[in-house]
DNA sequence: TGCACGGCTGAACGCACATTCAGCGGGCTG
DNA sequence: CAGCCCGCTGAATGTGCGTTCAGCCGTGCA
C-alpha cells in the first residue's frame, strides 16, 4: 500500500487484486486478503465485482487495457505484467487469445526490425514472449541475483543475451 | 494413466501428484484429484504421504533426485520439469535453493563451454534458468505453436535464438 | 425535512477440502 | 489355525472460503 489512497474502493480492490493474484496466484488468494489490502470488507469486494471471478475479469481487463497503452516500461507496468505472466501459468485456458496477441506483436515487431529470418518467425516470436513472461513469474527468484525486483537490470540483461547470443 | 500400471500404489500416487501439481498447481489440486488420478482413496494418500504437505515434499524431493540423474531430455524428464517450474512459480520460498542449485549448474555449463564473458556470469546464468523453466511453465501456450507438448521443438527453437541471437 | 439510493459492513449459510478415524480383508508369522 | 500387521476404504469432522443477506450511514434529491 504505497500509492492508492485517494482511489475508489473498487480501484482500491481491483489495485490489490492484480498485485495479490500476481504474488500468490488466483487459487492461493482469498478474497479476504484483497479485501484487507484494500481496506475494505469482504463484502464489498462481491458488491462491487459480483464474484471472484467476476473480479478476476475486471482485473483481467484492466491488466489488457494496461498493456495495450503501455509501450514502455513504468513502474505500474511491472506489476500488471506480473499479474499477466501469472495469469497465463494458472489459467492457461482463459488467456490463450492474449498469449496469442502479444505473440503478434513481438512478430510484428521482430519483422519490422533487422533481426535476422528464421524457418518460423511466428515460433520464434512465442518463444521470445515465453521468455519474458518466464522472467516475470518467476522475479522473485531473479530478484536474489538481481537487485530487488529490479527489472531495468533484468531486461537489460535479457535483451543482451538475445541480440548478442551466448557465444561470439 | 499411460504407464505406472503395475507400481505400487505410493508410487502411482506420486505420479499422478507430480503430473497434476505440474497441470493445476497446488493450490489448485484437491487431494482428491490426485487419488482419482492413482485409482486409489483420498485416505490412502494421507496414509501414506501423512498430509497434503508431506505429498508435495515427497514430490520435491522425488523431481530433485530426478533432475540430478537425468541430463538427457527424456520422457518423463518434461512432467518433471513441467512440475518444478510450477513449484518455482508457486512457491518460490520453498524452491530457492533449487532455483540456485539449477544456476550453479549452468553457470559451471557456461563456463566449461566456449560462451563469451559476461560482466555477470551468475545473473546470465539466472536469466537463462528462467528463461527456459519460464517455457515449461508456458508449455501450454507454446504448445499451440509447436506441437502438442513437442519439447524437443521447443528447446531447438530455444537454443537457437539463444546461441546465434536474434540478429545476423 | 423527509426520503430514496448507493457504498459499505458483519453475521449467517453452504460447500469443498484436508484431515481423522474406525474398521475391513488378505497375507504372513507364530 | 490363530493372531497380527498393513494396505486400504468410506464415513465423520472441522475449517476456510465464496457467497448471500439484512441492515446501517451519509449524500443528494424532492
Amino acid at each position: 500500500m504505497r500509492f492508492s489512497e485517494d482511489l475508489t474502493a473498487r480501484a482500491r480492490i481491483r489495485d490489490a487484486a492484480v498485485r495479490r493474484f500476481g504474488l500468490d496466484g488466483f487459487a492461493g488468494t482469498p478474497i479476504k486478503r484483497i479485501a484487507a489490502d484494500a481496506r475494505v470488507s469482504a463484502g464489498l469486494v462481491v458488491h462491487h465485482f459480483g464474484s471472484k471471478q467476476g473480479l478476476i475479469e475486471a482485473c483481467d481487463a484492466y491488466a489488457i487495457a494496461f498493456a495495450e497503452v503501455a509501450e514502455q516500461r513504468t513502474e505500474g507496468n511491472h506489476e500488471v505484467l506480473a499479474y499477466l505472466a501469472r495469469a497465463m501459468v494458472e489459467r492457461s485456458a482463459d488467456t490463450a487469445p492474449l498469449f496469442d496477441q502479444m505473440v503478434a506483436r513481438s512478430e510484428q515487431a521482430l519483422a519490422e526490425s533487422e533481426a535476422r529470418d528464421t524457418t518460423d518467425p511466428k515460433q520464434r516470436a512465442a518463444v521470445l514472449v515465453a521468455m519474458e513472461l518466464g522472467g516475470y513469474a518467476l522475479r522473485a527468484h531473479l530478484g536474489r541475483y538481481f537487485g530487488e525486483a529490479d527489472f531495468e537490470h533484468i531486461g537489460r540483461a535479457m535483451s543482451e543475451i538475445l541480440t548478442k547470443g551466448l557465444y561470439s
